[in-house]
Order: C-alpha cells, then structure tokens, then sequence
DNA sequence: CCCATTTATGGTACCGTTCCCATTTTCTTT
DNA sequence: AAAGAAAATGGGAACGGTACCATAAATGGG
C-alpha cells in the first residue's frame, strides 16, 4: 500500500534538471530562472508533491515546532489557553505538539523527553502539582532550548514565565467579599507546593490585613484539586462553631462545585455564604447563581 | 546557543567502537555484547543522549505520529475525545499531533498538508461544516495513509467511521419527551449539510411519526451553530403562534444557551417548555436546572 | 589443530533535503 | 569580438540514524 513517496529527485528526472535547482525552486531561492521555477512548480502540484519535514529538520537542525504541556485538559481553562498560543504560534509559522501530564510527575518527564527528541525549538510548560524535581526541564536550557514557563511555573529556574497577577487578583477578590460585610471568609486552597496558590493565598491574606481582620488558621485548607474531595472540606467548613460567610476559592471548578454543594446543604448564596472563584472560565456564567470570580486573559500568550 | 547534538557517533568515538554497535545497543538488537551494551547505555545517559526523530523517521519512512483535526476546542466534547485518543495512541507506542480547523475549511485543508509533510501514519478527523471538498483527504487514502472520521463524517468517502447511534439517540430523546406528554416539539438544529444532522433529524421524524403526531415543517431549523445566533431562533419559536412545548437541541452547548434564552423570557423549564439536548458535555450536569440528554461516550475511540 | 559455526563488530549505502562550491550559460561592457 | 561579471545550474557532502553485508573473533567438534 505503502506508495514510494515523491522526492524532489523524482521532479528533477521528469524535467531534466538537478535535484538542487528543485529544491532552489521549491524554497524560493532568488537564483532560479522565472521559466524553471514556473515549470518545477507546476509538476510539484501535479504530482502532490509534498516536502519531507524529516530531512528537513534533519538538515536544518530545526523543526519549527514548540511544545506544549499541560497538567491537564479536561476543564476549559488550558484548552483555551492551547487555543490561544496555537494561533500564535501558527501566525509565526510554528506548529505545536500538545501534551497533558496528566498531573503525573512521571508523565511530564516523559513526554518532554518525547518533545526532546522531536527536536522542539522551545517548551511551553505548567507544571503538575507533584512537580518539585525540575532535572528534566533544565535539561532543555542546558541543550539551549528556550523554555517558558506559564500558569503554574518554577521559581527555582531562570526562564520567562507568564502568571497572572495572582497577588493581586486575590487580593481583590478578597477586599471584594469585605466590601459586601463578610468577614469571616474562609479560603479553599490547592497544594501549597504550587506557587500560584502561595501567591493567591498572600494576596488573600494582605487584604484581610488591611481591613483587620484577624487571619485565622482554621479558614484556610489546602486541597489537591481533586473535585470530588471538595465535598469534604465545605463539609468541615459549614459545620465549624463560627460558620464563614464567604468562602475564596483557589479557582473556578472549585468554586463551581462549592456552590452545588452549598445549594444542595439548602443555604442561599450569597446571602448566607458568598462564593469567589478564579479565572473565569467560560462555563462560570452557566451556573446559578453566575459565579463571581476574578477575571484571567487567558490568552496570555 | 545551540549546542552540538549528541550523536551516536559522539558515544562511538568516546568508547573507541563503531557507530552500528552504538545503534544497535541503544535499539536492543540481541546481537551485541552484554558488556558493551551496558558500557553504551551508560554513556548515553551520561551525556544525556536523546536519539533524533528526524533521522530515524527518515530512515523507517514511519513517524509513529498520527494526526488529529477537529472543528473546534473550545467547548469540552472534542478536548475530551482528544484525551481519549491519546491515552489510546500512547499506549499503542503512537505520538499525536493535535490541530484544529476552527471550522474553517480552508485551515483544514492546510492542516491536513502539514501532517502530510510531517508524515504522519494515519489521521483521525471530525470534518468542519463548511467542508464538502474532500480531495485534500482522497489524497491521504492516495498515499496509503490510513484515514478515519469520527462525529462529523465524510459520506462519499470509504474509510472507518466513528459514530454515535445519532438516529436512535435522537428517537429516544424526542420519545423521552412524548412520554412526558409533550407534542408540539420543536428541533434546532446543525448545517443540513453535515450528515450528523441529517441522522438526528430522520430520528426526530420517525419518532413523531411513530406517535401520531404530525411533522410540521416551521419547528425545523437549521443553523450554523453559531451560539451568538441561538437567541433569534427561539424567539421565533416563542412568538410562534402556537408555541412549541418542546424543544429538541442539536447538542449540548445549544441546549445551554436555549436554556438561558428561555429562563431570560421567564418561562418555566421543564413546565413550559421542555428542552433536551444532545452529546452529553459535562457542563450539562452544571447548569439549573440540570439539562437533560443524550449521552454519549466520548472515549469512543 | 584445523575447519565450521556462531557471536560480535565494522563498513557503507541510504533515507530526502539543504548548503556550498564548482561549473556552465547568458549578459554586459569596452 | 573578447573578456569579465552575473545568473543559473550541477555535483557532491553533509544531517543522524538504521540495515545489511562483510569480516573478525570466539567457540566447538572431530
């Protein structure tokens, strides 16, 4: 079935010319004459020519293409963002392999020795939430791959990373839900070893700082992220002696399933219990009541 | 920057051995000694040897790679089904290369070229709604690359086709609704262009038809599937002189909007009008009140 | 101890391009 | 018209692996 595969030497027979002058045509050299190219052009569509990016990276040492890893994909907010950087990266004439690590440490390694081998010419990585051993990515940097980092970065390696403004936003957030008369706002979470949550979770406590109250230990939990644990944790919240009234979460699935879990104990939000999320994905405004959250141009590419 | 490669033929000069032997230690080949292959996979790691995809995807005229183009990303059907198409391709051994036409079809065409000229060894796809040209994919088949469709399928191709039972699914959902004893049931649905469609429709007929309940050609539309343009289409169907008391979406992220459409209008769901949706998205379990559809097994591949 | 057999290694062609240098052809210019 | 410059083409050698054939070394049987 397998079909031999049309080679420039295969034009350069037909027309009588050598194997170089096709490949001069084909790439746009200024030194091929008019007539030649037209004709080298021509037959190339006929016989659905198509180049060979083997040899080419092969030759050129280069392969055009980045790579791309994410924890994973199955909420909107890095599909989005793959979105995003795809047409960017389709505008500067790159392509871009996907990958999910699937928040396994090992499969990130993995798969960016599989983007390794493909000969990528840059990395684009979030990290998982196990990531704390970054010998594979430096592995990168030291083969002069240029590396960048996004969402969920690495403090410890010296590269561009793109955050958002988590301080801030949480910070925001926070001094939002005061605003509204809560003041006792509880804060879910995720793992402390991220530093987006480190972040999110100074920013969240400098606005309670600020407007003194007093930070209380027992409102704040890490969690990993795993959704189905969040049941719990609003569980223990609800049944402290001195209930929140406002819960901050560490992003928008979270606070999506905070809420169902709320309306279904049979408390009015946010009357009884404000909820904030992060990030804005797409899906915030479907629920009821639409979630407030702090907004992320996730096209931050 | 960019550092010399570590080559097969770098171990071999270091060990004072030929770079076959280097080759076939890395590869496994049973013929090489034990001592010298250990020797070999130590040193490679040591230099952190990453063997080059160019070369030996040139050499085996095989990339491992299969290709995947789908419509769209942004709403959660097609991410999942990636998912699940890749776990199944790494397990195979097979990398993805994931791009999306972004229903258009001129990108899909110039996407289908460039996993042509990456070589891949089979190619997975959802074809837009504009497509109805298909030499770009006849060309693949040409080339004895394997081709498969999936959701969105090219009828007057020969290639395996993976599809969900649209025409039952679609009986069933609009039987759901007669049982429920609605019978003035209107269907938005997709471009009668796409065969998908076309199945949903015929199961919405016969459904009707089995019940008496005659087929009345004003609660029939076609749209794009362009959200923004879901408002205009269940405008008309509430200012209809007799209203639809139902109303049967072509898939979930429609179902959603009519739903925010009709609750907007202050019409009870399901009292007033029944919505039913299609394809199973997770959002559907999200949204108020809670959507009811066709499920679908996305990890359909 | 020699020839046959196995085991391990070396050598080289090749995959499809691009790149560089050499060569041919065409065009200027005096 | 001849010489020099410019334009167009040809002929290899890379690129980094694998595959195959040949060869060298080790083993074994009589």
């Amino acid at each position: 079935m397998k079909k031999h595969q049309i080679t420039i030497f295969d034009i350069a027979k037909e027309l009588g010319i050598s194997k170089s002058t096709v490949s001069r045509a084909l790439t746009g050299h200024p030194s091929v004459n008019e007539h030649t190219r037209d004709k080298v052009l021509k037959l190339a569509e006929q016989l659905e020519y198509q180049r060979n990016m083997f040899s080419i990276g092969l030759m050129k040492q280069a392969s055009h293409t980045l790579g791309i890893i994410v924890p994973e994909f199955s909420r909107s907010f890095f599909p989005q963002l793959i979105i995003g950087a795809q047409e960017r990266a389709k505008e500067a004439g790159y392509n871009l392999i996907i990958s999910q690590s699937d928040e396994s440490y090992k499969t990130e390694v993995l798969n960016s020795q599989v983007m390794l081998s493909h000969q990528i010419d840059g990395l684009l990585i979030s990290i998982t939430r196990e990531t704390n051993n970054f010998d594979h990515l430096k592995l990168f940097q030291r083969k002069g791959i240029p590396i960048v980092f996004f969402n969920r970065i690495c403090d410890e390696m010296i590269a561009p990373k793109v955050i958002v403004e988590d301080h801030e936003g949480a910070f925001g957030a926070v001094e939002h839900l005061i605003a509204r008369g809560k003041t006792r706002i509880a804060h879910l979470s995720g793992p402390e070893s991220l530093s987006i949550c480190k972040r999110r979770k100074a920013g969240y406590i400098l606005a309670l700082q600020k407007h003194q109250i007093p930070f209380d230990e027992d409102l704040v939990i890490h969690y990993d992220l795993t959704i189905s644990k969040v049941k719990i944790y609003v569980k223990y919240f609800l049944n402290l002696k001195k209930r929140p009234d406002a819960i901050f979460c560490i992003n928008d699935p979270t606070a999506i399933e905070v809420i169902r879990i709320i309306k279904e104990a049979g408390l009015r939000i946010p009357e009884d219990i404000a909820i904030i999320g992060f990030s804005n994905d797409f899906v915030s405004s479907l629920i009821d009541p639409s979630l407030t959250t702090v907004e992320q141009p996730i096209k931050e590419m």
